[in-house]
RNA sequence: UGGGCCGUCGCCAAGUGGUUAAGGCACCGGGUUUUGAUCCCGGCAUUCGUAGGUUCGAAUCCUACCGGCCCAGCCA
């Protein structure tokens, strides 16, 4: 490592950790965890918390665990459960233990009777509403509860009796006592368990309590041993109550929270409440729609785990709240791609283009090179027949200034093939050109024209072996750089996210192309066989991203 | 009006009292090129939210102010 890689990727989690093995705190262990809600499916946002934790641990040679936060079972599912796992391993990350909270359950609760027996506990049984007139506000402090005072021994047997099932959902709650009058509203005796009557898909019906949040994350991660707990910004404020539950209690480890911030994408989405209505307003088409912010839906767009790493590398971990630019997921998968994906051509909007000098049964195999910057790649055969299609755009009856495609009486390179010169356009009864005649010089198969230059280069398929194909071109979903801040998203979306190209035609080598394969369609872009609807019979690819296009910006 | 946090180039982001204020994205040139791709070369903050102060020396320390974000679920 030189002097000057020495500080990339720094940040302010790494410094911190540097200095506590400087110190030897922790022994200079690092225990990470990823530690998802099962409520829903994993987003980009998540991704940068994964990249975030599991990285950090193998940067530290620590480990990393799978912990599901699962203590609300009124929204959680297995369905999630699975979903979360696929996702974590396709991104390449292995978990070293894979827990769950609800693990923790009687360990918990156990901590809860101590917290009680300690006074710093007690049963409330005051109203959801009158709890919330007693919390106070932002700027006044709150009042105490009735409740607050009552001995260990009632509130012992209310709490075993919550257990038990004796009282309805919202009877009574387990608040810890700390300060009602506390600026940080965390602090104004939160709840710790609340009755919910509802089955748990790990524990069944064994309780009619559940833990909270605060309670059970803390002791979550103490149990674990976890070093570093890595969450976002927003958790901030409840440090103070992570601590405050660690510190009353004895518990095998002594973790240490840490904030970053969370993602912000431009156009972009990723709010679990809002991707939800995406899906079930049928918006979009799933979870999976490649429009999606989703891993799912970012994984069947084409996006590779290799691209989305290295996004998570390049826009660094700080606690600014910060919008990332668009083009910068978007470089980066057009590096992986640009060096990994091999070569093909495609046609997506087809107009014929017969070569007049060549015979009616022309037929001749030309090589091609699969990569450019790699023979390794291979090449391929390529046939060539008098007629072939074209990209209707790339020919104009009246180009714009600086056009270098073709033009009537003008030449342009077929790629990989010979140069050829259009002599007639052929429309039919309303004007549309719906052919074009050319002539091909026979010289410049693999070698530069005679005493001019050709700079126009065109793609092109051989109309005799080109394969029918659906091709969607997509775009972001919505047309506003922050549709979160859309009155309603409705009018934030971008009409043309997606356009279905029916009659595209590619070369033969693409229908037999392994679904979730990606290529580069030479000059049009980055695509992927659709991992779903992909078939040899019902060809289907979807772009990932366009390249780079300096004219088009112009 | 309470509490917590943040402000370094258009967007990210290194920087922890002495550096010519890294790097990436974007942008602007120029070269190579049978992808208007890739690749290569060059340019791009006398200035770190603002104003004072401390210091031989400040983006880094202090003070005040300005701007932004988060918190009043028996959600996580």
């Amino acid at each position: 490592m030189t002097e000057q890689d020495s500080n990339v990727g720094a940040n302010f989690i790494r410094n911190l950790i540097d200095a506590d093995q400087q110190s030897g705190k922790h022994e200079g262990r690092v225990a990470t965890r990823f530690p998802p809600e099962p409520n829903g499916y994993l987003h980009i946002g998540h991704v940068k918390s994964i990249c975030l934790n599991f990285g950090t641990a193998q940067r530290y040679n620590g480990t990393c665990n799978l912990r599901f936060d699962d203590t609300n079972p009124a929204k959680e599912s297995e369905e999630y459960v699975n979903a979360i796992k696929d996702d974590v391993q396709w991104l390449g990350f292995e978990w070293d233990a894979l827990c769950h909270a609800s693990d923790y359950f009687d360990k918990l609760y156990d901590y809860a009777v101590d917290l009680i027996k300690q006074g710093k506990a007690y049963v409330d049984s005051s109203t959801p509403e009158q709890m919330r007139e007693m919390r106070g506000t932002l700027t006044e402090p709150g009042t105490e509860s009735p409740y607050r005072n009552r001995t260990v021994e009632e509130n012992l047997e209310l709490f075993e009796g919550m257990k038990r099932g004796d009282f309805d959902e919202g009877a009574h709650i387990l608040r810890a006592k700390i300060d009602m009058t506390s600026g940080n509203i965390n602090l104004r005796d939160p709840g710790l368990y609340r009755i919910l009557k509802v089955p748990h898909v790990r524990t069944g019906e064994t309780w009619k309590i559940y833990p909270m949040y605060d309670f059970t994350h803390s002791l979550s991660d103490a149990l674990e041993n976890i070093t570093h707990s890595l969450c976002t910004l927003e958790f901030e404020d409840h440090r103070p109550l992570y601590n405050w539950v660690i510190e009353q209690l004895d518990t095998p480890g002594n973790p240490q929270q840490i904030e970053f911030a969370p993602l912000n994408l431009e156009y972009t989405l990723l709010s679990k409440r809002r991707l939800i209505q995406l899906v079930t307003n049928k918006v979009v088409d799933g979870w999976d729609d490649p429009r999606m912010p989703t891993i799912l839906g970012l994984r069947r767009r084409g996006y590779t785990p290799a691209a989305l790493k290295d996004f998570c590398e390049r826009i660094g971990i700080t606690k600014n709240d910060s919008v990332i630019d668009m083009a910068v997921l978007e470089t980066c998968i057009r590096d992986d791609l640009n060096t990994n994906a091999e070569r093909r051509l495609a046609v997506l909007d087809p107009i014929k283009l017969v070569i007049t000098s060549l015979p009616e049964d022309h037929a001749q195999t030309l090589t091609f090179q699969n990569h450019p910057q790699n023979e390794a790649a291979g090449t391929r055969p390529y046939e060539f027949t008098r007629e072939v299609f074209i990209e209707r755009e790339d020919f104009a009856e009246v180009p714009p200034p600086k056009y270098q495609r073709l033009v009537p009486g003008g030449e342009v390179r077929l790629r990989g093939c010979y140069v050829v010169k259009c002599t007639d356009i052929i429309k039919n009864d309303a004007g549309e050109i719906v052919e074009l005649h050319c002539t091909h010089d026979p010289d410049t198969l693999g070698k530069k024209p005679e005493g001019r230059k050709v700079k126009g280069v065109v793609h092109w398929v051989s109309a005799k072996h080109a394969v029918p194909a659906t091709v969607r071109l997509y775009d972001t979903l919505f047309n506003v750089t922050n549709p979160a801040a859309a009155e309603s998203f409705e009018d934030a979306l971008n009409p043309d996210s997606v356009t279905v190209m029916n009659n595209a035609v590619v070369e033969p080598a693409l229908a037999k192309a392994e679904a979730e394969t990606r290529f580069q369609f030479e000059r049009t872009g980055y695509f992927v066989a659709d991992r779903i609807e992909h078939s040899e019979a019902t060809p289907v690819f979807n772009r990932v991203v366009t390249l780079r296009d300096v004219w088009a910006k112009k």
